[in-house]
DNA sequence: TGGGATATCATGGGCGTCAATGGGAATAAC
DNA sequence: GTTATTCCCATTGACGCCCATGATATCCCA
């Protein structure tokens, strides 16, 4: 199946209309789903953003919870709650609601950032932070698991 | 399975593109994939680059993180938000973004240096410059290893 | 084993297409 | 009636397609 890759900086014209990068839209097409659907970001002032992928795997996440419990509406609310579905005109753009560009500080350029199954949008300097940040926390990540790795045959050998 | 292996260093022309070696691609069809996974390595000047092997990998290493986890979120950008899919026209030329050739320090001419499971795209001199680490590295690792062989069959007999 | 022919690969250039951007008009919604 | 959204079109630069050329590697024959 075809992933969100790479990432892409557009500018929001006069209009409030951005072009969503036509790789993205290819794979939304490929996905089948009639425009985006887009919610704040959990825990980081960016926008989530996907398809039928997307929508599925919060289906399925919702779907675990016990109906009535606390977890369920708080869940539920933030991601069906707080959720639109952009449209897509067909030149390939979109305009973002007030309230989602605001979560994520968006002004005049968007940053669309493919993560596999889904994408972000974010104010062009807070991904580069967050990138930067990710990346430092990669890095840590596999030093941990580089120092357990067999490669360092004597020392696990002397284990 | 056919493996990335050999380095060939090849020109930047004045379009920007650059000749994939050929058995390079020769790798990469078999492999079935169209273009080239790509993305900056994380811990050298250097682009890390591939076909299906190395995007399972990455699908693999990603997928067995939880999807709302501050580890998947990280991982997906790092591998994903950063990568680019890079197009092969039919006379086996691609095209480098700005953004990966400037993280590897490319100007001219790039060093495709084959990894068997996947290759790397180094600035010629930098390679030049890891290789002769790497090899110093080879040479302490042997003397380790050289230490610890049961070469000496008293040692091994005795354990 | 050496030389010649052939095929393949890397390189260079021109032309057409595509994607992002900008703007206007019409329609729908408030 | 006003504003927002959608539809339509044009422009420009980057990229893909197509072709040619020279160098190198491989193959075949004497």
């Amino acid at each position: 199946m075809d992933q969100f890759v790479s990432r892409f900086t557009n500018r929001i014209d006069t209009k409030g209309r951005v072009s969503v990068p036509a790789s993205f839209r290819t794979v939304l097409a490929k996905d089948g789903y009639d425009g985006i659907y887009c919610y704040p970001s959990l825990d980081a002032p960016a926008l989530d953003a996907g398809g039928n992928r997307l929508v599925n795997k919060i289906t399925d996440l919702v779907g675990e919870l016990a109906p009535y419990s606390d977890e369920y509406d708080h869940l539920a609310t933030a991601l069906y709650g707080t959720s639109d579905i952009l449209s897509v005109d067909q030149d390939g753009r979109t305009i973002l609601p007030e309230r989602l560009r605001e979560h994520a500080g968006i002004t005049n350029q968007v940053t669309f950032v493919g993560l596999g199954d889904k994408f972000q949008m974010w104010e062009p300097s807070k991904f580069e932070a967050h990138l930067a940040e990710a990346q430092q926390r990669v890095r840590d990540l596999r030093k941990l698991l580089g120092a357990g790795r067999p490669s360092g045959g004597p020392e696990g050998t002397r284990e």
